[in-house]
Order: structure tokens, then sequence, then C-alpha cells
DNA sequence: GCAAACCCTGGAGTCACTCCAGAGTCAAGC
DNA sequence: GCTTGACTCTGGAGTGACTCCAGGGTTTGC
């Protein structure tokens, strides 16, 4: 397979261009040789790095975790579990997200309730709520 | 109500003293009147305004959103409705948002599950599974 | 031989803060 | 009056993970 530039490795991988050149930065991507007129060539290695990178942040994970896992997983002897303890550790970081942004739409949906939206925000028992205590217990609706 | 200090605003409504500076510089808080050192001195209505700010940036809402909804509110004769629009669209943010990590959380344990932990990194079904088409179904557990 | 498409580097911008250095101000204690 | 320490000021840099841009060089196709 003939080396490709990173326009290639782009549209192959579906990764910007820039983001390539960032995670170069970043030490994520080792720097590949370059043509003669400076350009990068990207051999099949990098471009399946790569792939694991995007998969890996499609999942959420940050750049300090995958990281970790790359360097997992060039050390071949490493143990699994240390894979599995960091995908269990992201796991509970999501689950923990989830809780938080849950509880957070029901806070909204409470505030909402708050007003029937007809009125002037003058009277508005949404906006006031804001202003005052959270979670205060809806009284009335608003005004209008 | 005597005024004060830049200190007892951050106090009184548990805002960091840079974070109350930095809303200033953002144009949500107005700059308030100095002392003759050149101190902040801060109202009962510049609390009420960070108290709203806050309490609003507590249910997730970015700046933006919450420099819309200060403009309602000084407008009392504008509409509850926009006010619910803003915080109906927000809810589906959040909403969206939650789905989107609940199907996360899903692929997570799907991948975690491809692994039992006893074996070598080498072989490990987790790292083969990010290395190329992420979500097959699973074959066998981790090589140990 | 030339234009278009590609590539290079370095730097700035995003969001909502957070931290810092270096300087000025103020109140209390001696 | 002097010192100490707590407080405040400004301006600037750093965070994460990109994204966009200017101003240049290279390659490709016609």
């Amino acid at each position: 397979m003939l080396p490709m530039k990173i326009g290639e490795l782009a549209t192959r991988t579906g990764t910007p261009v820039d983001t390539i050149r960032y995670y170069e930065r970043q030490g994520l991507l080792s720097a590949p040789p370059r043509s003669e007129g400076n350009y990068r060539l990207y051999s099949e290695a990098h471009s399946e790095r790569l792939v694991f990178i995007r998969h890996a942040r499609a999942l959420g994970m940050n750049l300090e975790e995958i990281r970790t896992l790359l360097q997992l997983r060039d050390v071949p002897q490493a143990h699994c579990a240390d894979v599995n303890a960091l995908l269990d550790a992201h796991i509970g970081h999501v689950a923990q997200r989830i809780a938080a942004l849950q509880a957070l739409e029901a806070q909204l949906r409470a505030l909402r309730h708050r007003c029937a939206g007809e009125g002037a925000v003058a009277d508005c028992r949404i906006l006031e709520s804001l202003a005052t205590a959270p979670n205060r217990p809806p009284e009335a609706a608003c005004s209008g």
C-alpha cells in the first residue's frame, strides 16, 4: 500500500485535516515521514491508529483516556484488566452525567410548569423563581 | 442596605470573585460604582441579578441563554411566551443530551462485555473492536 | 505555463471559567 | 506612625478538543 497524504487519510477516516495535525501535536499520532515537498506521508498503521482514536472519541473518551488505552495497546504483555478498569471508570462517569442531567431535566420541567405563557414577564413565576430560591413549589400559573 | 465589596457578594451568593468579574466583562452584570480606593461597590439589585444568573447556570443554561432571559426580564411588557420558548428549547437540548449519553452507555457496556479481563491486551477484544469497526457483535471473551 | 487544489506553519478563537503576578488599599494591632 | 495581613485591582495565560485563518509552498491537470 502506498503512503497517503493527509487529505486522503482525512476522507478515509472521516477526520478533519486540522484534527489529524492536532492529534500529532498532542502525541496521539506519531509524526509520519515527509515527502520531498514536506508533505506528511501516512501508512496503514497510522490509519488504523487514527480509526482507534476516533472510535474511542465517539464513545466519549477524552484524549487522556485514549492516550492511556494506546499505551496499553502498545505493550502487548500488559493486562486486559487495565483496559477494563479504564472502561469501567468511563462508564461510571457517563452514568453519573446521565443521572445529573435527568435531575436537571426534572427541575427544568418543574420550573416550566410554573407558567402557562400568557402574561407579561413582569409577573412571570419562572423569572421570579430564578431570581430567588430555586425549586420552590409551584403556587400559581403565570399571571395572564 | 450599605453597598458591599466583591468579597462579600461572593460569599453571599456562593460565586467565586473571579467569576463575578468575568460576568461583568461579559456584560451580564453591569459595572458597579467604585469606592475611593477603586473597589467595586455592589447593591442588593446586583446581588439579586447575580443569584438569577447562578440559578440559571445551575440549570445548565449557557451565558447566551441567560443574557436573553435577563433582557426579557428587563422589559416588563415582554411576553411570558418568550421565556417559555427559551426554557422549552433548553429542556429539549437536555433531553437530547440524555438520549445521546444513554446510547453511548449502551455501546460502552456492550464493548465492556467483550472482555472478561483475564488475558493480555495483545488479544483483547475491546482494543480490537476499537481498532476496526465499532459495534461488532461479541464473538468470544478475552483470551485469558 | 497557469490555475486550482492541495499542503505547510503558526497563531488566534471557542466556552465558562480559573489561576496567577504584581501592584494598590484598608483595618487592626503595637 | 508602622507593620502585617487580608482584601482588591488589572491584565494575561491556561483549560479541552478542536476549528478557522493568513500567508505561503507544492502538486496536478489541462
